[in-house]
DNA sequence: ATCCGCGAGTTGATCGATATTCTTGCGCCA
DNA sequence: TGGCGCAAGAATATCGATCAACTCGCGGAT
């Protein structure tokens, strides 16, 4: 910058207002004992020089940045979205703010990405949905950096969660009322490994305690991006599923999409349960039944852990969080004819 | 934190690998004259301590902290959240990490933010849809803050906005061209000011240009959260338009919602056209035509002008760019009846 | 008269890096 | 042999805050 603005500092105030910079930094942090005669000529000069403390200065010193890092692996899914977004809020509300990185689950960028967080000194690191390299995360607990997990699962670190089970239980369960005996799983294969897993596992359980016979081919995986290839020999099938449980709603509407242009209508020829709950779920056009996870709960229960292990530290064991999922019954599930 | 991990500075790397914190710092950033064998030392003591810089450390004396605030109003609209991403995309190609802040509107709020951002020096500003107070704006750029406004605009920032004329025009001539010649302008509330009047000043301009008369009761707000009431008479009416031009998509999908609602369908009996062209415009449930915001340049573009302005200072003149956007005709538009 | 305590404020060390200036030793040339 | 230049690295000031330790003056108790 050459017409630099030259900020003004605390030396400055202090010069101006004829005091020592402690007493300059006693009025601005309220501490210490300042007289209200000293305390107005302070005030008065920081006004009249437009001072801002150094958050960088302060930093240095207090080995503390008041910064937290929110690393998100797939923004496109409007779940993860709207829940930076009630964490951003939450952070904000106990006095940190957000560094958000959206890493669109390359591994090589996550790693770099965590790096800077890391050389920015941020107070802790929330990993939402994290993909990435499992040493990565290693590496953040051998170094004592306060992590929290949100949306995925390690034994050794602070984890927040919808329960997956309870989750696909009510899935499952509503089809089952709803008359239908053949019910697949439609899979997001960019999710989250462990979540991923424990959602396959559940909808397996959940179909046995149906007295339904889990059929392999059922669960499969669908990537609205790539060939549909994989999805399609289920559904071209005479006996086709007439219920469907999707990983999240981001799969369960482009679902639909696949399945209307092959001519199959939801709820008509087959219905559809999401899970995530996200906003648009909603939309009368849309009309997906889900499973809605509890996010501002989610968000809050994230910063809570979050704050305390940057207060305490890693003396406590780990913490996980399993939240109980609701069902909200919309127009993309019917009674199978 | 108690069992608190010292993490190792400069100092711990120079005393184990036996040279002077200098001689370490050269090695990290690759200048200065070191010889290959002391290199090696230093970087064997860097792994071994895993040793990273301090940022905090480096900002102070630097005065740049390669960090940038994006302040956000009104995440709710899908639009901004792509928008964000995008930015940060960019920003992270260019080595600048993200501060995210979502205001919400509030506008207290705004000033609270950008006023931690200011503590945290960031190296640059983004307001995004600001909505906020221009004094805010005003103090910004005296205190020589580099500000780029996306989707928002002053003559005395750099600002970056897509074409709000040609894109109403896009949208009107469409409709004329399908036959409409009822046709009315639904404004979303919350939107920036400077933008929602460009388009409504657009909108009655377009309409002129078609040979038709703009009235004055048919450009009406429309706030899904609150009451309907305003919109409805319009909507009610024997003659009430067959075409409808709404602010931006998040207002559009939300108008289906109310018009279907109403037993008016689209566009069976109104056509609709919305204006951002987010992801989810694209469904086939939802078929909004609309017109189009070059996303990615509008990111690529805004991270070019900050950049400069962080380089060069204020002694350039504002640089004010509009995008020409361009219109996706789907299913929410067709012939009047 | 002496001492104590306390309010009000100052001094100075410190955080962990960068960058400028300074030192040292060695080879080379006149 | 003396002096010069340069490579390699060391010393040190600096960024802008915080905080513990210290000073100073004054009023009241003994």
């Amino acid at each position: 910058m050459t017409s630099a603005f030259k900020r003004p500092t605390i030396n400055d105030v202090a010069a101006l207002s004829g005091v020592s910079k402690s007493t300059v930094s006693n009025v601005m942090r309220q501490s210490g004992t300042v007289s209200d005669s000293t305390r107005a000529r302070v005030m008065e000069a920081v006004a009249q020089l437009g001072y801002r403390p150094n958050a960088t200065a302060r930093n240095l010193l207090l080995r503390r940045t008041n910064l937290v890092g929110v690393v998100v692996g797939d923004v496109a899914n409007a779940f993860d979205a709207e829940l930076v977004t009630g964490i951003e809020r939450q952070a904000a509300g106990r006095g940190y703010t957000t560094l958000v990185c959206n890493t669109g689950g390359d591994t090589r960028l996550e790693a770099s990405r965590i790096e800077a967080l890391l050389e920015q000194r941020v107070d802790g690191i929330v990993l939402l949905d994290f993909t990435g390299d499992r040493a990565v995360l290693a590496q953040l607990l051998a170094e004592r950096v306060p992590v929290v997990m949100v949306s995925c699962w390690s034994e050794y670190a602070d984890c927040v969660a919808v329960d997956d089970v309870v989750g696909i239980d009510l899935a499952v369960r509503h089809l089952v009322e709803l008359g239908h005996e053949r019910i697949a799983h439609v899979v997001d294969p960019v999710m989250e490994a462990t979540t991923r897993r424990a959602r396959v596992e559940a909808f397996e359980r959940a179909l046995l305690r149906a007295g339904l016979s889990p059929r392999a081919e059922w669960t499969v995986a669908y990537d609205p991006g790539n060939a549909e290839a994989p999805i399609l020999p289920m559904l071209r099938a005479a006996d086709h599923p007439t219920g469907i449980v999707a990983a999240n709603d981001y799969t369960a509407i482009r679902l639909i999409e696949l399945l209307e242009r092959n001519g199959l209508a939801v709820p008509h020829d087959i219905s559809l349960v999401g899970f995530d709950g996200i906003d648009i779920a909603g939309l009368a056009r849309i009309g997906l039944t889900t499973v809605v996870q509890p996010r501002d709960t989610l968000a809050r229960t994230t910063l809570e852990l979050l704050a305390a292990r940057i207060e305490t530290g890693y003396d406590e064991a780990p913490q996980q969080h399993r939240l109980i999922p609701s069902l909200v019954v919309r127009t993309s599930t019917a009674l199978r004819r």
